[in-house]
DNA sequence: CCATGTACCTTGTCATGTAAGGTATGGGAT
DNA sequence: ATCCCATACCTTACATGACAAGGTACATGG
């Protein structure tokens, strides 16, 4: 299995990329998890046993939303939803993610050739 | 004070900004922090409680090495130096960050051309 | 003389990933 | 029929790490 993320790096992507999917239509956990392999080539595979307690957080500071259903094969699934608060964080998120990848960029060119 | 960045994202660029500010020669702690500041344009600040446990964390794995030097006002610095080991973790953290921030710009992309 | 900047350090608290476990169902292969 | 894998959710014990707040010490300038 890949294991080139180190365990910081997941929990400052988490929220931000969770709502970010989200903002592509409801989805529910399980799914999510592959979006987040596919998203990033199979480089990034998050542990369920870490994405359920973050959606817990985020439906619980109301920044998603919700709702059991069960398919017709039987399968209960949790679909959630962005809120309007959700989009602001994911804003706020994106901004900070931002600064610090400018940042990190910077240090690496060696600083010179802006 | 500047409060866009969340903790997480501070523990995700903890060490890859230290070790990649010192590609550029010996630094000490408090430089370090205004160096910081520097490369985001003001956006990025560290609190000194989160650095000094960042250094000596990275000095106990043998990413750096320090050694304490005092200036001619003075002023006692430890100044520290990348290792070789320090070098290899430097560019493991660069390609896991990119793999998440690839996966990031892609969910933010909405999807559309690739 | 007193505030600010330089320069280092530590402790208590809280948040969060990981590892490991659990529950339950459906479908395909033997 | 039985077994295993995928689907789909959940939880707990543990270690890690930022933050807030405190501390030490000295130099400089008003």
């Amino acid at each position: 299995m890949k294991k080139s993320v180190y365990k910081e790096l997941v929990a400052a992507s988490s929220r931000p990329m969770v709502l970010s999917i989200l903002t592509g239509g409801e989805n529910y956990g399980y799914e999510i998890l592959k979006q987040v392999k596919l998203l990033s080539g199979g480089e990034v595979e998050w542990s369920d046993g870490m994405l359920y307690p973050v959606l817990h957080r985020l439906e619980r500071d109301g920044m998603i939303t919700g709702r059991w259903e069960l398919t017709e094969k039987g399968r209960r699934r949790k679909y959630y939803r962005l809120t309007d608060r959700g989009k602001g964080q994911l804003a706020r998120d994106r901004a900070g993610w931002r600064a610090v990848h400018g940042a990190l960029e910077m240090s690496w060119g060696g600083g010179r050739h802006v």
